[in-house]
DNA sequence: TCCATATTTTTACAATCGTTGAAATATTGA
DNA sequence: TCAATATTTCAACGATTGTAAAAATATGGA
């Protein structure tokens, strides 16, 4: 992974809000869940929850698919498995010298 | 880990010049690098240096010691590794059921 | 002590971010 | 087609961030 799309992605998990609508979606697995039903989970305007469900969709975290009249989000963990292991990769090298537990 | 420790780290890391002398460090192991030699390998103001050095150490990533008139500064593995393990816990929980590799 | 070196703090400013009301867009069902 | 529902885009704002020159602080050596 590049280092700027690794910047990308943990710009986006750097905010509260948007962390914790990507545990929402961690926790809903594939089946993902409604913008709506994010925003009232998280107590936050839908305007709100629809610019950080942009930023994350930006950085690849989370892909939204329409349906009916809803839009759907679920996480990418391809994406999320490719940021930890450029981080194990490039944050942690001395690990296995020092007893950093990597 | 607290989720605000989680986002406080993010936020150090999710920026090009803090990540590139997180790595440096990372690199340098436990015996670290002066702050002037970090700011001459990145080619930024001692001043920039020291305000994204105040960030990472903000945030627990690194660590600084002062030795003669220099500051070495170590990253703290430590930091790293509860940072990995918080983001696994949390982040890919939908993982053994639908085949994510954490 | 005085000077040179190393780093941090202060200060200022442009750029970006997070939030939300209002308007626009898209979809379904009557 | 029209009304109702779901979501996004637009516009505006205050807050925060990244940068670096200038000043302040700390250390070691002459």
């Amino acid at each position: 992974m590049e280092t700027k799309s690794a910047v990308r992605m943990l710009a986006a998990l750097a905010q509260e809000t948007r962390l914790a609508v990507f545990r929402q979606l961690v926790e809903a697995g594939p089946a993902g869940r409604a913008a709506g039903e994010l925003a009232e989970a998280l107590g936050c305007a839908p305007a709100t929850l629809s610019f950080h469900l942009k930023e994350l969709s930006n950085a690849a975290l989370i892909e939204g698919r329409q349906d009916g009249r809803f839009v759907i989000y679920a996480a990418n963990f391809a994406s999320m498995n490719a940021l930890l292991a450029f981080m194990t990769e490039n944050c942690c090298r001395a690990s296995s010298a020092d007893g950093c537990g990597c």
